[in-house]
DNA sequence: TAGATAATTAGATATTTTTCTAAATATTGC
DNA sequence: GCAATATTTAGAAAAATATCTAATTATCTA
């Protein structure tokens, strides 16, 4: 996991917005768009960062872009967490 | 929890090093700086944002600021993670 | 109290990030 | 192939962040 890229990613709260409208399930790039006040390029320059963090997939279907969260490197921040604070129930201990 | 904060203060790998730093212990912010090639103002500023985040405590002793992880924001952050991605085994429920 | 040490605050500059407009690419359907 | 729609890429401007030097605050000790 690239540690530095999806911290960088989660930090801003429009792309957890993105995520957050992931959560139910794919959707476009038009449809995720339809809850932000920002331009199509904004929104495409967001995306292009949580790609980079490998937090989503995309897929295009004709001529839209599908979007879908990646569950796993979720996990693997959130065990990175649990992992960087100290005593209490260590979790995977690399 | 202010969720930005947080987040935004874990974004910067010089204070993610900090942390970690910590895990060992309180130190003073002296005993801290030893390990970065960076001014102690700069780490000042460092020291603010994570303090801002609720992520550090301090302590005065004598002319020494001890500087200690606050664990809880931590397996807040992580839960609020877990809580963020869909399916699997939800954590809390909030 | 004066000098030394630890750390922070103030103010400036450099870098990074976010956002925009305009232009480009990909795909559909006539 | 052409017009329309969806999305991205390029390039520039605006906003936020990290860093520095210099000055300030707090504490200790002789």
């Amino acid at each position: 996991m690239k540690q530095q890229e999806v911290f960088k990613a989660m930090a801003d709260p429009t792309r957890r917005a993105i995520l957050k409208r992931l959560q139910g399930g794919p959707l476009t790039a038009g449809e995720i768009g339809e809850a932000f006040d920002i331009t199509p390029a904004s929104l495409s320059h967001h995306f292009a960062v949580l790609k980079h963090a490998d937090l989503v997939r995309t897929e295009r279907r004709g001529q839209y872009i599908v979007y879908s969260l990646n569950s796993t490197v979720f996990e693997d921040l959130a065990r990175m967490l649990l992992d960087l604070f100290p005593t209490k129930g260590k979790v995977g201990g690399k």
